[in-house]
DNA sequence: CTTACATCCTATAGCTACTGGAGGTTCAAG
DNA sequence: CTTGAACCTCCAGTAGCTATAGGATGTAAG
């Protein structure tokens, strides 16, 4: 039985994120000692390590809801886990594409700055101007 | 004299938003008309463009604010302008190379995903079992 | 001049995915 | 039995907006 702390440790996760995603219902109820204090066994260590591998992946918690409801159903067919999955990727690849264009940009203001006043600064003049830019960017974060 | 909402339009962008641009300091306080509606100039279209284009590249609200601060001082020198636009490359060459991470993995996971029951998929299985991946991918997000 | 209606106003709450702190309790070692 | 680390709950805060409620204003048509 492992308390929160060492729950945290072996999974690289904060104790409030455990409690947090108790709290939202993605971690199940554990149980208690007398004192009330959480204690954990091995099917929540596997649940929270499929979270966090998810996470680390890119994945929502609304995502990872899902795949964990799938992986509860080991009957069903699959093709769900994998519709998220793709969906997952392309929104990486999506991603992926817009930043390369924010790096194409800012590495050509980067490259033409020639480090005088701030008034002849392609950095802020770029800014300024978006027609100056080569690519579109025009869908906001990244 | 352009109403807020006419200024929304003409720079893409919500009109909550420039309120809450307004809110925090980003935009200044603008005139009102009588009955206390906000009234834009030029200054203000601007003003908001640069901090659209700057949000676009995916500059912080705190970096534009300190670009905004270069912007309205033309004969400060431009290095910290371009240390700015510098922070800002390595950042987003950081996370391409996280997210081409990803795509590998994921890419995997989608191609061995046979189509079966949900105990056999190849997705929930590598989402298990953090091992059978190929990349790092430890730190979380993207 | 009045009416209709789009747009504006403020204030507040919500979103994602956590993180941090205050103030108090429990557990295990010595 | 005492100490002190780790636990508990509850609440607030982060970024960067977005949405809603409930009411006021501005403008064009009749």
């Amino acid at each position: 039985m492992l308390t929160i702390g060492a729950l945290a440790k072996k999974t690289g996760t904060k104790v409030q994120t455990i409690r947090y995603y108790e709290q939202i219902g993605l971690m199940p109820d554990p149980g208690r000692t007398e004192g009330g204090q959480r204690r954990y066994g091995n099917a929540d260590l596997d649940r929270l390590s499929f979270i966090r591998h998810a996470r680390q992946l890119g994945f929502t918690l609304e995502a990872i809801r899902e795949l964990l409801d799938l992986s509860d159903h080991p009957d069903r067919p699959c093709h769900e886990a994998d519709a998220i999955a793709r969906r997952q990727l392309k929104q990486v690849e999506q991603r992926l594409a817009r930043l390369e264009a924010l790096r194409a940009e800012l590495k050509r203001m980067v490259h033409e700055c020639a480090g005088g006043r701030t008034a002849d600064c392609r950095v802020l003049e770029v800014l300024r101007d978006h027609s100056e830019c080569l690519t579109d960017h025009s869908e906001i974060g990244a």
